[in-house]
RNA sequence: GGCCCCUUCGACUAGCGGUUAGGUCACAACCCUUUCAAGGUUGCGGCACGGGUUCGAAUCCCGUAGGGGUCACCA
């Protein structure tokens, strides 16, 4: 038999990791076996629905490469894949039940409801609906129904005896049926609950493996009781460990950062990030903790995720980061993905084997896109700008930099070897140690003292560059190493923004679509 | 609180009756070195506890403790 798994999230919030988490086991299980992977929308909440959100969620997989074969975008044998867009099959199946006398239609308010809570509350007796709408003949449910009356479908459960299914990871999983009451299928808005909705379309669209996050393992039985109901086969239950938050409590955006827009925006790679998840719960049978979802999709084995919930540790997905930018992903590529960051910043990248010469030396000392962009400035800026530690160097370097002027400019190999001999023969000849000579150098070549090495700077910038920024730092000590003037630095700062935004356009209407809304905000909403 | 699930270094994990309990991240030290990184070497640090079963338990069973989830007309 094909399998078939799926992901369902709600279109409620943000991408959120969980469900990346989720999607990426589903994937790589639908690809080991040769199966399809489908994508559905649960947008039965209509409290919580945000519009975009879908499309975001979409998005977050497409960043991945996690692509559904089924989906409200791809379409599929199986649709429509929204379940909003559902509501017949759901009603459909409703009154199926409703017939064969396993669900009723009740009729308290949501005032009653909360009576009976606190009541029991009071009494100290298990919370939960009492069934107490149970008796009302089928015939006047119908009737008051008819009439317009709000109501709320249930299905009827007994208290008697328990319900026991089996998860693939943990066994047989028993539970006392008194814990499930009544649950409601169809809410008074006409929309089907999670329950329902998720039972009916995993078997109308020949789910094989429900493969999901262990907070629903308790509500199993509500659904194994459903699929009985209908007289269908149970799919396969597997309940993935939940990811923790860093005090373990189930991951939550108050206490960590969970949208992965926010991780794509910081300059994480999908590499990363995937392959990070996928060493949460899970691990490679030879032990492997760098791997792509090839090599995951043909090792995958879904017996060897453990069960301890895995904290979401962002210095490690940082660490994973770091390793895809300095030493698994190509210098091609690193590059390629930077050069639109820098474009944003207003930075020329249209040479492009500087460009690669700056990732090169930068990308072992960044963790993020989005740093190496940072300690990119200096290879792209007209002027530099010398912070604090630069202008001590300064201070003390000033013949140095004159004679070293000098000598680069009478360098007659302008090559690393070249470079490196000169600067090592000069620094000989003064016999003062390296970082004399050099530290000053670097504060002039960067503004900063915090970079690469002198040689391959002086390399990368070439040599006119390099003299020209030598010379700058000489007219910049003779005039004393002023304070930087602030309204010349805002203008700068103006200009470099106009033309990264001329450059966004540019690139827009080369690339053709425009790139998709970027996220924004998100913290204050719930 | 009831019910359910889980429990190996600080974090992620390997282990599935016999291992000096291994690896990765983090942390620390040293080396390299021209600053910052990267890289190399080393170190630190763990089987929650108590009973069994067994010649032998991290591994199997029971109990305790701890953690988590769930008890909605949210998913």
């Amino acid at each position: 038999m094909e399998v078939v798994t799926r992901i369902a999230p709600s279109p409620t919030g943000d991408p959120h990791v969980g469900t990346a988490y989720i999607g990426l086991f589903n994937y790589v299980f639908a690809r080991r076996h040769g199966g399809r992977f489908i994508f559905r929308l649960e947008d039965t909440d209509r409290q919580r629905y945000q519009a975009g959100a879908e499309a975001r969620i979409l998005e977050m997989f497409a960043w991945l490469g996690l692509r559904p074969d089924e989906s409200p975008e791809a379409g599929g044998p199986n649709g429509p894949y929204r379940q909003s867009e559902r509501l017949a099959v759901y009603h459909a199946h409703v009154e199926e039940l409703l017939a064969s006398g396993r669900a009723y239609r009740a009729f308290e308010t949501a005032e009653e409801i909360e009576a009976m809570r606190l009541e029991q509350k009071r009494l100290n007796k298990p919370i939960g609906y009492d069934g107490r709408g149970r008796d009302l003949p089928p015939a006047e449910q119908a009737r008051r129904h008819a009439a317009g009356e709000p109501n709320v479908v249930r299905l009827i459960t007994t208290d008697e005896g328990s319900t026991t299914f089996r998860d693939r990871l943990r066994g047989d999983v028993t539970i006392p049926n008194s814990e499930i009451r009544d649950p409601v299928l169809m809410k008074s808005d006409g929309y089907p609950t999670y329950h329902l909705a998720n039972v009916v379309d995993d078997h109308l669209m020949g789910v094989t493996h429900v493969i999901r996050a262990e907070e629903w393992v308790t509500s199993t039985p509500i659904h194994v009781l459903l699929y009985r109901a209908f007289d269908w086969d149970l799919p396969e239950f597997i309940h993935m460990p939940l990811l923790r938050n860093p005090d373990r409590s189930k991951v939550s955006k108050r206490k960590l950062d969970t949208s992965v827009d926010s991780y794509r925006q910081q300059g994480f790679l999908p590499e990363a990030l995937l392959n990070f998840l996928a060493n949460m719960g899970w691990s490679m049978p030879d032990g492997r903790e760098y791997f792509g979802m090839k090599d995951m999709t043909a090792e995958f084995d879904i017996d060897r995720v453990s069960l301890g919930g895995p904290v979401f540790d962002l210095k490690k997905l940082r660490s994973f980061n770091a390793k895809y930018l300095r030493d698994i992903l190509p210098l091609e590529e690193v590059a390629g993905r930077v050069k639109p960051l820098l474009e944003d910043e207003g930075y020329d990248c249209s040479d492009e084997d500087y460009l690669l010469d700056v990732v090169d030396v930068l990308r072992p000392r960044a963790e993020t896109l989005v740093e190496l962009v940072d300690q990119a400035g200096y290879f792209f800026r007209e002027t530099l700008r010398y912070d604090e530690s630069a202008r001590k160097q300064l201070a003390s370097g000033q013949t140095f930099l004159q004679d070293i002027e000098r000598e680069l400019s009478m360098l007659e190999f302008f090559d690393y070897d070249g470079v490196d001999d000169m600067l090592r023969d000069y620094v000989q000849e003064q016999a003062v140690p390296m970082g004399k000579v050099l530290m000053p150098l670097r504060a002039a070549l960067t503004g900063t003292t915090n970079a690469p090495g002198v040689t391959d700077l002086i390399v990368i910038l070439g040599k006119r560059e390099s003299l020209a920024r030598i010379g700058k730092a000489l007219t910049f000590i003779d005039a004393g190493l002023p304070d930087d003037d602030p309204h010349r630095l805002l203008e700068e700062e103006k200009a470099r923004k106009a033309a990264a935004e001329e450059a966004r356009k540019s690139r827009v209407k080369s690339v053709g679509a425009p790139p998709a809304a970027p996220a924004t905000g998100g913290k204050g909403s719930r």
